[in-house]
DNA sequence: ATGACATGTGTCATCGATGACACATGCCAT
DNA sequence: ATGGCATGTGTCATCGATGACACATGTCAT
């Protein structure tokens, strides 16, 4: 019964007679005894642990999606997921990735760094990164979602029901992320969709109808950007039909702005989001870009994998967004229909 | 320069001359060395790490928000956190907490246990353990949410405004953990303060405007229960004037119908929800009894640290829910008004 | 001069799992 | 009979941090 013998039967691995088996089964039983997952992960030089840095957690249900792609994936080969919100702070996310460090994870995901500083930090110390939703460095792979083929759907899906003045509730690129050229693809993306797609649809921009900002600031409430941004929109000379918000987020807010002037979506105005977060939950249910949330944090931890296990260079994976018809974006209101219900 | 006089350094206990302490100090930062928290720990036979078992994070924003919150203050005290979502199975959350076992962490804190008997597990073999939002037992502390206050001041406020035709939505005590005594506490409470709140106005109880079933069910989407149950309260012969949501998820479920029909709120019919989760989201932004999220996360988590002290037996917690007055409820509308909008 | 004490540094067992290795048997083929 | 091999079990160094302990100096008071 010495340790050796022990750990065979545990692992499974080199001869045991079936006597010493069963009784070395029945103390492990009786004992209640539990392998030492720290002395394992000490000795192997393997924590089976991959950290997992969320910018927070509580901001957006995105981030909570993500993660439970990742630690369902992670499950199943036998790790853990070790999450980490920075909630904005690059001083907070650096501590954090030391923490990582010092519990020698793995390998580390990003859903969003706070700073590239800790990406390339993680990369020198040789820890295998893999960049969830934006990249801060061309360095790791990453897994991006193509934004740019569901909003042209929405864009489609406005035109084809007759929207020509169709406006933009969204994230300014320069403001997210300091306009950096790198994270500030997202924005980048949706924002070229919709003039894409307002030029395809043979329709011309119009700079009122694009109102950019940031995505929500948090000492205010979630909404309110997109519902201030609504609020003018509809004050203005010429209000749109149809309103495509980069994110559900700042589609509730557009969506208050509506309800408080009185006006029905989509009877009225024609709104569609982006994330698929809450549009469940809003009324109307929302039509809205998804992003393939959990398969975002699933395919992030597989591309962490593979480099844990030394494969080939990983590449980077981009999936598509689609757009999901529900409830909030119809047929443009025709002149007769607006004027009975003025 | 021996492993000792180094961990004097790194500690700062002990002698060390200046010198000594300088080039050690100088080594550290060239060689980039990071202590092995696995080893500490081993060492140690403290992991310095607090499991937290939550149903799922991507279910209600509710788990997003008390893990926020323990791990906030686990942090301050040098603690880590490991998330493990059971998705209300029984099964993974038994494997859950054995790999936490394994892991050795010196507590684990339930937000909403799976099955009674992995919390009794932990707790022969002395682990501690700390229940958030709903107690599977009484022989380890926790933290809850006094729901009557804030659902009786909900009530009043309906009363005060002139209703008397109060419905309720909400979770079904006998379906909820298939109506276990402890845990059914959350839906008792809020029922019993929909009936108690009723017959403190007094107002008779109507047994047709209470609507009961599960808080959600996942496979339909979020505010099904919500919605179907207010498409019938509309269907009835005399409609509510308010209802009172158990949950926002039911209450944006409820706005939905209301909308659908055409309606207003609160011009028509008054909201109120409950936990503030979705509530600045929705249109227009919902009245409903907030729950202290991140407290009970952080509160969860300081009987945890108590525990694991050795501090004298640690007392349960009941936190304060209270009336958060948005835009959803308002005065009853009169028959005239009605009258005039029909 | 010498014992007491502050200052400074090194040695080593320990935490528990692991896996290489040594050392037993026993059986079969030559 | 004896070498080869399958079967079965034990010993021990290792992973890295820790802290008890031993062993140096040097200084001061008696």
């Amino acid at each position: 019964m010495s340790t050796a013998t022990v750990n065979r039967v545990l692992k499974g691995v080199g001869y045991v007679s079936a006597d010493t088996r069963a009784r070395i089964e029945a103390a492990i039983k009786t004992t209640r005894y539990r392998p030492n997952a720290l002395a394992r992960e000490l000795r192997k030089q393997r924590s089976m642990t991959i950290g997992h840095v969320v910018s927070a957690i509580t901001a957006n249900p995105f981030f909570a999606s993500v993660a439970r792609g990742a630690e369902d994936v992670a499950l199943e080969s036998g790790f853990r997921t070790l999450l980490f919100n920075h909630n904005g702070s690059a001083e907070r996310e650096r501590q954090g990735i030391e923490r990582f460090i010092e519990r020698r994870v793995d390998a580390v995901l990003f859903t969003v760094a706070a700073s590239r500083a800790d990406v390339t930090m993680l990369i020198e110390e040789k820890i295998p990164v893999v960049q969830v939703e934006r990249a801060a460095t061309r360095d790791a792979p990453s897994v991006t979602v193509d934004n740019a083929v569901g909003a042209l759907e929405a864009m489609r899906h406005f035109i084809t029901l007759g929207h020509r003045r169709i406006a933009l509730v969204g994230g300014d690129p320069d403001q997210v992320y300091y306009g950096d050229p790198l994270m500030r693809a997202v924005e980048d993306e949706r924002l070229g969709a919709y003039r894409a797609g307002l030029a395809a649809g043979g329709l011309s921009w119009n700079p009122n109808y694009e109102r950019l900002g940031q995505y929500y600031r948090h000492e205010d409430g979630a909404g309110v950007q997109g519902y201030t941004h609504m609020r003018a929109l509809l004050a203005g000379a010429e209000p749109p039909t149809a309103v495509f918000a980069t994110c559900d987020i700042l589609a509730a807010g557009v969506l208050q702005a509506i309800y408080e002037a009185g006006l029905r979506v989509p009877d009225d105005i024609s709104v569609i989001g982006f994330d698929d977060t809450l549009a469940i939950n809003l009324a109307p249910r929302l039509t809205t870009v998804a992003q393939p949330m959990e398969e975002l944090g699933r395919e992030g931890f597989k591309l962490a994998l593979a480099q844990i296990e030394g494969d080939a260079e990983p590449r980077s994976i981009r999936l598509p967004s689609r757009l999901v018809r529900r409830d909030s974006a119809g047929p443009v209101p025709s002149a007769t229909t607006r004027r009975k219900r003025a």
